[in-house]
RNA sequence: UGCGGGAUGGAGCAGUUGGUAGCUCGUUGGGCUCAUAACCCAAAGGCCGUCGGUUCGAGUCCGGCUCCCGCUACCA
């Protein structure tokens, strides 16, 4: 194992098209920041760096709907995020931006390099152009019919409805979803990054050399790797981010993956002229925290630029985590399902520290993982409250009633007394341990552990008993517990730092580093601790309500928001009209299609004839209960195989604001075979 | 479609190299009353998704299946 002097910890940048939110912070954020403040606090060298990501078409969509500039988008959110991101305590060095001039040098300079290095390979090719906004359209931003199943809604890259991949060039009647326009297929030339030619190297780097990292991570890669890379482009047809610096590439930027990673080299330029050391000394120590959407980027992609440069390091470790859902529903920027931190803070003044502590208990290490609030209710009010908060607050008051606040002096040690004090240490190389391995939930549960020998202890030594009999041997047990109490402030630190301020306070004390963990003189005798305030409070039940009702009108509101009627249609003739042939038929068999979510195959008796057809309704009917119900059904539509099963015709439906399916079905049973005109 | 991760007592999670299944919360009973009705002790509660295989022995390794989540497809 190498011998690290110092260690670089970069956190995922925020796309800057919208605050930060629980999941941000789970995910990232916070296990980065219990990573910089723990080394920090072992007198390590750290850079803890973070910015936003503000390039990329999301943000030029967003300032064209907005009609303002992807400038002012940008400045908006990362004004905000920054600012959310102090308030909340995350201790970066420097909170730096895409946007900012060091940066595009720095990016410039990078692909520079690579290019007159001959690193990458040139390619023209055909894309979308749209006319009107001067623009070449994103693969996400063509829609059309699919030509496999003829969903009139499909994107670019895919059709929602059959769920077939698909490449811009095969809808048919495209359409740019920006303008609404017919796009143009124009030429364009592009550079690509060759992942392909790197494939050993990862092999020999990753799969190899770094088989300790996290399953999910690791997993991610090797798949990746084994089933072969491709080469990726570095730029796009886009007047909003990085220029690419080099002859006949007007109008072209960096490509958002490419940028963005070297915001980490540019924020640390930002930071400091010495920032050389930082990523081109193989005594650092790289490690990126990010969520699992960015595996890939972090463990093949950037490492291939980086060692396609040539003169910097490589990620020693990417301990990526999974997602947060939030209350049982994944968290959505767009559809505002979330629980943002701006209002958080607001919300919950003085509370940041409960925050950090819930999310990382609860942190989707291994899996995703849900946030609800009555877990966040409850882990404060049984966890911080009583047992951190309530063990902090008897040492406390005892000392006040019985010494006036004076630490008492030390007398003879019994065996409890030692073995209690010497779990400090043992409790100590465990949490060190599994911050070692970026196991930080463990970590946190052992540092609980030692709030909870203070309870036990207090409970087995009875000094509200002793008192009465032998006020001697209360000093010593008083003094124990102060010392447990002191050893707190310390191993809580990384975790709860607003918490141990306010804890540090009450015993008036100063910041100890890490160093100082297991010493069982933190407070000598004679010393004056404060009267103590509460260190946590509870959280009631309304506080609890008022937040699940708040996620329950966003749950309103976006169901009307969905409910947004669709405008009519261009007109078409009597005859358009009289060309489908509906009937009512009744389902007389039905079954789920295997390996499929949301197909049926279903026999009809459309009076015509039996026949089968396959809908796309299985997430909202199970098979038994839809035989012999009336249904409405095209069938002179062109028979269609789904799965490998003839479908003859389609069952009409009546989609409701909330995206499910309901039959159209006459409100009275008729003849199989009537005509719906 | 392909790929990755997951499935463990009521809930949320650990289980590192295969060897008596753990933790936090909740529940029940008891103790204590210094403390934010908090704390301490004890108990109940699991054929570790399912089927098969390797093994003296499998939550752990191998294969099939089912179900969730994600990536593929620029919201951590």
């Amino acid at each position: 194992m190498t011998d690290f002097k110092r260690t670089l910890i970069t956190s995922a940048l925020p796309y800057a098209n919208g605050p930060v939110h629980i999941g941000h912070l789970a995910g990232v954020y916070v296990p980065a920041d219990i990573y910089a403040r723990f080394l920090r606090m072992n007198g390590q060298e750290v850079a803890f760096i973070g910015g936003s990501d503000e390039h990329g078409v999301p943000i030029t969509l967003k300032a064209k709907n907005e009609g303002v500039t992807p400038q002012d988008i940008v400045d908006k959110y990362h004004g905000m995020i920054k600012d959310s991101f102090q308030r909340f305590g995350i201790s970066f060095d420097i909170y730096a931006r895409t946007s900012d001039p060091i940066h595009h040098e720095t990016a410039s300079e990078i692909f520079l390099k690579l290019y007159q290095d001959g690193k990458f390979i040139e390619k023209t090719s055909e894309q979308y152009y749209d006319a009107e906004n001067k623009q070449f359209l994103a693969d996400r931003y063509i829609t059309g019919t699919c030509p496999k199943c003829g969903f009139e809604k499909a994107y670019g890259d895919q059709c929602e409805s059959c769920g077939s991949a698909l490449s811009p060039n095969e809808l048919i009647n495209p359409k740019s979803m920006i303008s609404g326009n017919v796009p143009e297929l124009k030429e364009t030339k592009h550079w690509y990054l060759p992942l392909d030619q790197y494939e050993g190297w990862l092999k020999e780097w990753l799969l190899e050399g770094h088989k300790e990292w996290k399953s999910n991570v690791y997993g991610q890669c090797k798949s990746w790797i084994d089933g072969g890379l491709q080469p990726r482009a570095v730029t796009r047809d886009l007047d909003w981010g990085v220029p690419v610096p080099v002859e006949g590439a007007e109008n072209k930027v960096l490509y958002v993956w490419f940028d963005a990673p070297i915001g980490y080299i540019s924020a640390t330029k930002e930071l400091t002229p010495d920032w050389e050391k930082w990523w081109k000394n193989p005594e650092t120590k790289l490690v990126h925290f990010i969520g699992k959407d960015n595996i890939v980027f972090h463990c093949i992609i950037f490492p291939v630029i980086l060692k396609a440069e040539g003169s910097y390091i490589l990620p020693e470790n990417v301990p990526a985590n999974e997602f947060l859902n939030l209350e049982g529903d994944k968290i959505s920027t767009s559809r505002n399902w979330a629980v943002w931190l701006h209002e958080y803070l607001e919300e919950f003044p003085g509370k940041e520290d409960v925050l950090k502590y819930v999310l990382t208990a609860n942190a989707p290490e291994t899996k995703d993982n849900d946030f609800t609030w009555k877990d966040f209710q409850t882990r404060n009010n049984n966890e911080l409250v009583a047992v951190l908060g309530n063990f902090v607050n008897r040492a406390l008051v005892l000392t006040q009633k019985y010494y006036a606040g004076k630490v008492p002096e030390i007398g003879e040690l019994t065996e409890t007394d030692k073995l209690a004090l010497a779990e400090i240490s043992v409790i100590k190389a465990e949490v060190e341990k599994s911050i070692g391995q970026y196991r930080f939930r463990e970590a946190l549960k052992f540092a609980m552990d030692l709030a909870r020998l203070g309870n036990k202890y207090l409970a087995d030594a009875e000094p509200w008993i002793v008192v009465k009999t032998d006020p001697e041997r209360v000093k010593t047990i008083m003094y124990v517990s102060l010392q447990i109490t002191a050893n707190l402030t310390v191993i809580f630190a990384p975790f709860l730092p607003f918490s141990m301020d306010k804890l540090r306070g009450f015993l008036n004390m100063d910041e100890l580093n890490w160093s100082n963990l297991g010493r069982t003189d933190l407070l000598p005798g004679g010393h004056q601790v404060n009267t103590p305030e509460l260190l946590f409070e509870k959280i009631e039940d309304e506080v609890i309500e008022r937040q699940v009702n708040k996620l329950l009108a966003t749950k309103k509101a976006n169901e009307v928001a969905n409910a947004t009627v669709a405008p009519a249609k261009e007109n078409c003739t009597f005859d358009d009209f009289n060309k489908m042939d509906i009937r009512t038929g009744t389902i007389l068999e039905a079954e789920r299609v295997p390996k499929t979510k949301k197909l049926l195959k279903l026999t009809i008796d459309t009076g015509i004839d039996k026949r089968t057809v396959v809908s796309g309704i299985a997430e909202y009917y199970n098979p038994e209960e839809i035989i012999g119900r009336q249904v409405s059904i095209l069938v002179n539509l062109e028979p269609k195989e789904l799965k490998g099963i003839q479908s003859q015709g389609m069952i009409l439906m009546a989609q409701d604001a909330d995206g499910s399916l309901k039959f159209v079905t006459p409100t009275t049973p008729v003849k199989n075979g009537s005509e719906i005109k």
